[in-house]
DNA sequence: ATAAACTGTGGAGCTTACTCTATAGTCAAG
DNA sequence: CTTGACTATAGAGTAAGCTCCACAGTTTAT
């Protein structure tokens, strides 16, 4: 498919996708006879994992290192191992820390409706 | 306290401090005769709240716009419950979205480990 | 066959979140 | 009473991650 298609389905501009391509993100996508991009379904599977890693706090860098991680088997099994625990480790702990802001949160939810159950 | 030792507490360079304070994520400190800042613990507190919020991926407006939900009353009850629920909802999608993330690295490192089991 | 929509390239510009520099006043120790 | 650590201010500089622009070729619909 085309990058029109690819910014409908990912809603990323064609800018952003450019971008991702030029910092090896994604890999570089075939290319029509006219010279327009041909993308897979995979790599739009890929862009949609970005978007995600993204807005939990990675950065693009530990994005394409934890792919690369996730898709090659270019460094031994050993030290693979221990970058994947190291990541599944710091998940972990952003979700402690997300469980204690929404604690704070709900907490001052709660405290809104006991003043409002005081009031009426 | 003054601003060395909260750089100590927080883990936080004098600079990142002062722009914090410049942009309204912590209130300006009170300051000694001389001028010099003197810190809250509660400040200590804000600042390291505003770092875990940051690692999660909150920007510092959005980190700006919660802890003056939290902290203030200066909005109606009802749109205050409205984006606290907001916020909540946010967090429990980056939870999931994180607990994907860990499926696909934890079934990297279960398939590492059959194949480790094979060899052997 | 011409307008509208899509695609390409290279490069400049922008926002966020710091980070550093220059210059100067303050304070504690020896 | 000077040296070194600490503090202040304003403003410039930097890195990440886009975002926009100018210009040009392509394709589609009317």
């Amino acid at each position: 498919m085309k990058t029109k298609q690819v910014t409908q389905l990912t809603g990323l501009t064609k800018d952003t996708i450019r971008f991702y391509e030029k910092e090896q993100l994604i890999p570089p996508p075939s290319r029509d006879v006219n010279g327009y991009r041909i993308y897979s379904e995979k790599t739009v599977e890929q862009l949609n994992m970005i978007t995600m890693a993204k807005n939990l706090g990675f950065t693009l860098k530990e994005i394409k290192d934890l792919t690369q991680l996730l898709g090659k088997n270019n460094l031994t099994q050993q030290a693979m191992a221990t970058k994947l625990i190291e990541k599944s480790k710091e998940i972990d702990a952003k979700v402690t820390e997300l469980m204690n802001i929404k604690t704070l949160i709900d907490h001052a939810l709660k405290g809104m409706c006991e003043y409002k159950d005081k009031l009426s």
